[in-house]
DNA sequence: CTCCAGGGGGCCA
DNA sequence: TGGCCCCATGGA
């Protein structure tokens, strides 16, 4: 028997209500500036890495005015280094930086998952946050928290299923909604950080 | 001191 | 495909 996924969403809402994930943007009008690019910047610093940290490093670019494509784009790569170097891995997702900044440049519409893939530094879990929270996408996000929520309601063979067979689950159980994609992953995390 | 956070790439069998 | 190792900081 299936776990009924509108059924454990309803639970988390009702236990932790709105978690306000993104978007929420702290730019305003500068060069380049696009609100869509301070969510995909967020999550790839946000890899393997406390969001506290990442808000250290977002600040800092901010601050720097290097929250935008064209800027991140231009600047020396030891500039990003730096002030990224809160959210861990800086070299690494410095050079990840430079590459979506690059792509989005390049690409101004709605990417597809597959263009996103292709990109170096950008992985499934990477790529399905850049389109549901920063396009509205109806895409449902992954994460190890998630395999924590099944194996926890008795799906302890989903859980330790591949990737896209867990993001289909979901997909399959639940309205094709981006708001509900957005705050049913939130709800997770904030499942996974508490129960632990 | 250890463990892990809103992962992904590279290598190897 | 699946298992392992590496990347790296900061907080508990």
């Amino acid at each position: 028997m299936s776990m009924d996924a509108a059924w454990v969403y309803k639970e988390l809402f009702a236990e932790y209500g709105h978690q306000h994930w993104w978007p929420k943007h702290k730019g305003k009008k500068r060069r380049g500036f696009d609100p869509r690019f301070e969510i995909i910047v967020g999550a790839v610093l946000t890899q393997n890495t406390s969001w506290k940290n990442v808000e250290k490093a977002i600040e800092c670019l901010f601050e720097k005015n290097l929250l935008d494509a064209i800027s991140i784009a231009e600047a020396p790569i030891k500039r990003l280094e730096t002030c990224i170097r809160s959210s861990g891995y800086y070299k690494q997702k410095a050079k990840k930086l430079k590459i979506v900044a690059n792509f989005f440049l390049e690409h101004k519409k709605k990417p597809s998952r597959e263009e996103l893939l292709s990109l170096w530094g950008i992985g499934r879990e990477t790529a399905d946050s850049i389109l549901l929270y920063a396009f509205n996408h109806p895409i449902f996000v992954v994460d190890a928290y998630t395999r924590r929520l099944l194996a926890a309601h008795g799906q302890k063979k989903l859980a330790e299923a591949d990737y896209d067979k867990i993001r289909m689950f979901f997909e399959t159980h639940l309205p094709s909604d981006y708001k509900l994609f957005n705050e049913y992953h939130a709800l997770i995390v904030a499942w996974g950080k508490i129960k632990k």
